[in-house]
DNA sequence: GGTGTGAATATTGTATACCTAATTAGTATA
DNA sequence: TATACTAATTAGGTATACAATATTCACACC
C-alpha cells in the first residue's frame, strides 16, 4: 500500500510526522523547508512533498495569513480531539457493520483474535513498569484487526489518515488519562460481545461509543491541562 | 481554507481533477507528469504536486507494480461507490447529530434553507430540457448547507476530501440514474423533518438513509453498465 | 520461431538555481 | 518619539538540470 502512512520510515515524511506525533516538533513551531532539508540531509524537493502531506493530515497549518504557505506545527485542541475521536467512531462504525455478514465461524474466530488482543493490552497496562509504547501497540492492534476485518479500502484510506492525529493525541496526553483504562476494558470488552453476537446495531453502536467516550476522556484531560502545551507557545523550538 | 479543493481554480490540480471528475481523462489514462505539465503549459513540479493530490483523493492510483509511482487515472467500481457513500453517509450523519443543539429558531431556519435548496432541485430535475449542471449545483447545495451547519473543520475537511469521488461518479452515472429522482426527493423530505424535529437519531437516520440509498442506486446502475466503461479500457488516451 | 540479453528510451526522484513576494529592520522626517 | 518609507533579508513557487531505474525494442542465439 503505497498511501497510507509512510512506506519508507525513512522518508522525510515519515521522519517530520514521527517528530510531531511524538512531540518532539511542538505546537506552534515554523515549519520552514530550508531549515527542515538541512536538518534531514536532503534537498527542499522532499521535504516540500513532506510538507504538503503534513498540512493535508493537518499536522501542520497555515501560520499567518500570507499569501505564500507558511506552515507551522498544529496546535491541539479539545474541540479537535472530539471531532476527530467522533469522525474515527463513525468511519468504524459503519465499517463494523460488514462483520455482521461474516459466517458464524468468522465472527467467532475475529471475536477471539480482538479478545487477545484487548488481554494483551490489559496485561501491559497492569505491568509493573508502565511501557508506553507497547501499551500503544496493543491498543492499536485492537482497531486494526477490526479494521482489516471490516473496511473496504477506502474507509480504511480515511481510518489511516486520522491515525496519525489520534497517535499524536493518545502519545502526548495519555499519561494524563491512564493508567486506569477500566473504561476501556469494558468497551472493548462490549464490541467483542457485539461481534459474537452478529447484531448489526450492537456492533456498531458497541465501537461508536468505544471512539466517542475515547474522544471525551482526553478531551476532558485537555481542557483542563496547561494551555501553554497546547500551542507550544512555551517550548522551546526543538 | 487552503485545504479543500482546490482555491485556484486554474491551478493544475483544479484542472487535473476537473478533467478527471468530468470524464476527459479516462479511467486507466496513464498519468505522466512531462505529458502533463507539457499539456498544462506549466513545469514538471506543479504537476507532480497536483499528482500526489490526486493520488491522495484516489482518483490517480499506482498503474503497474514498479518500484518509482506510475499513476493512472482510477477506474470506477460499484464496490467503491458504495464505500465512499457509506463513508460520507457516516460523517455527515454523526456531523448532522450537532444540530439538535441548536435553538429551536436556528433549526427551523435552516430546515427552510434546505427545503429551499431541495425545491430547487426539483425544479431543475422537472426542467424541459435537463441541464446536470445546475441539477448537479442544487443537490450539492444541499449537502453543504447542511454540512455547514453541522460539521467541524475535521468533519469538513474528509467530506471534502470524498466530495471528488462523489462527483465524478454521480456526473458520470447520473444520466443513467435520472430523470426520476422521486426517491431523493423523499428523503432530502425526510431530513428536512428530521432537522425540525429536533430528535437526534432521526436526523443522524434521516441522513444516512440518504447516502447509503444514493450509493446503492448508483452502484445499481454502475453494475448493469459497459464494464469497458469502468476502467477505459476502450477509450481513447484523450 | 521463441527467448534471452543488451542498448536505447522513457519516466520518476532529487538537487539547485532563479524569481517573486512578503516581512523585517533601519533610517529619516515630522 | 512615532510614523512612514525604503532597503535588505527571508522564504516559498517554479523551472530546469542531473541521476537512477524501469521499460521497451531490437537483434542475436538457441
Amino acid at each position: 500500500m503505497p498511501i497510507p502512512s509512510a512506506a519508507d520510515p525513512d522518508s522525510p515524511y515519515a521522519r517530520l510526522l514521527h517528530l510531531i506525533v511524538r512531540g518532539r516538533l511542538s505546537p506552534g513551531t515554523p515549519l520552514t523547508e530550508a531549515v527542515l532539508a538541512r536538518r534531514l540531509g536532503v534537498s527542499r524537493t522532499p521535504v516540500r512533498e513532506a510538507l504538503h502531506r503534513l498540512e493535508h493530515d493537518r499536522l501542520a497549518i497555515p501560520a499567518g495569513g500570507g499569501d505564500r504557505l507558511r506552515l507551522m506545527v498544529a496546535p491541539l485542541s479539545a474541540a479537535e480531539v472530539s471531532e476527530v475521536y467522533a469522525a474515527a467512531g463513525a468511519l468504524e462504525g459503519v465499517a463494523a457493520r460488514n462483520v455482521t455478514s461474516l459466517g458464524q465461524k468468522d465472527r467467532e474466530a475475529l471475536a477471539k483474535r480482538l479478545a487477545s488482543h484487548d488481554a494483551a493490552f490489559r496485561r501491559a497496562a497492569r505491568a509493573a513498569t508502565l511501557d508506553w509504547d507497547v501499551l500503544f501497540d496493543t491498543h492499536d492492534a485492537f482497531h486494526r484487526e477490526l479494521q482489516d476485518a471490516a473496511a473496504g479500502v477506502r474507509i480504511r484510506a480515511l481510518l489511516d489518515e486520522l491515525r496519525p492525529q489520534v497517535d499524536r493525541y493518545e502519545w502526548l496526553f495519555a499519561p494524563l488519562t491512564g493508567p486506569d483504562f477500566t473504561g476501556t476494558y469494558a468497551e472493548h470488552g462490549a464490541i467483542v460481545r457485539a461481534v459474537r453476537g452478529g447484531s448489526v446495531a450492537d456492533v456498531e453502536r458497541a465501537v461508536r461509543a468505544n471512539w466517542f467516550n475515547g474522544g471525551a476522556r482526553l478531551a476532558a484531560v485537555i481542557r483542563t491541562s496547561d494551555t501553554l502545551l497546547l500551542t507550544g507557545s512555551a517550548w522551546s523550538a526543538a
